[in-house]
DNA sequence: GTTGAAACTTAGTTTCC
DNA sequence: GGAAACTAAGTTTCAAC
């Protein structure tokens, strides 16, 4: 099967290979030509273009959360929907902001959800005042704690059957 | 400043490593001297400690949104709090699934938080079937689809000041 | 156009100071 | 920790399909 992804074609083999990738990204060509039939070389090349291409937007080491001590928050938030221009601003220092690591347009009562990450709850509060309560165009939000981070992968399921 | 984690001490310049790392995992020891007061050596060794001693606890690639096309959901989940190996049977498998990107316990009306990634809405009919509506365990749940996905970025706020 | 093997270049590791 | 020698991985070339 093939899928034509951005001007590119990708065969079952570049899926194969970003699979692998997006659990392991330190994977060599090596170590990959062992467990799929083609060799280094050819592997190589391919990772490159994907690479290249933008099929792989980045590669990211994960930390542990004990380089922390972190508390984090889903927040939920309902926008006044007016100024189309205060509505951007906003979007766009979110999206800027270190403390946002998932920022999401949802269906549903409200239009936004975030993860956010902070040191503490003092952090939490400066993050809340500075981004949401001071702004006009956030009618409301509601937060939630994460009291336990079970999983943060953000590998895609790409069910190769 | 010096701080003590999992029986490591890392200093400042093992968190300016671990900022630039999450962001890049790919960046050579070459290119981190570039930007930082220390040998490429000298960081290469670094990273391999960082990498062995679980501060970095993986290295992925994200495959951009275009290797889909996807469907996202944010379901909330109301949990009976009765049979407790039941309970735990549940978390391993949501833990487990391929389709769950972010699975928190969180404080609220709500327990459990996923972000739960499928092909379309049949593959999600059929996760929410099997994993949720189907388990004695879960109360209720509540689901918001994703419209847009504005930023997914698992690098936490390391606030080097 | 893609593959696979070999030559080449670049990055990571080890040794020594 | 830094520099140099060494090893390993990625890149390029090229012949073959």
């Amino acid at each position: 099967m093939f899928l034509h992804i951005m001007g590119a074609t990708r065969d079952t083999m570049d899926f194969r290979i970003l699979d692998l990738l997006q659990h392991n990204a330190l994977l060599t060509a090596d170590q990959l030509a062992a467990q799929l039939p083609l060799s280094a070389s050819a592997i190589a090349r391919r990772i490159r273009r994907l690479r290249e291409s933008g099929a792989i937007a980045a590669d990211v080491s994960i930390l542990s959360d004990e380089v922390g001590p972190f508390l984090s928050a889903v927040v939920q938030v309902q926008m006044d929907r007016h100024a189309l221009a205060a509505v951007e601003a906003l979007l766009r220092r979110l999206t800027a902001s270190p403390q946002v690591q998932l920022f999401l347009d949802v269906s549903g009562t409200f239009d936004l959800m975030l993860l956010v990450t902070v040191r503490d709850m003092d952090a939490f509060n400066a993050f809340a005042d500075e981004m949401l309560a001071s702004d006009p165009v956030v009618r409301r939000y509601e937060t939630s704690f994460v009291k336990r981070r079970r999983k943060f992968s953000p590998a895609l399921p790409l069910d190769l059957a």
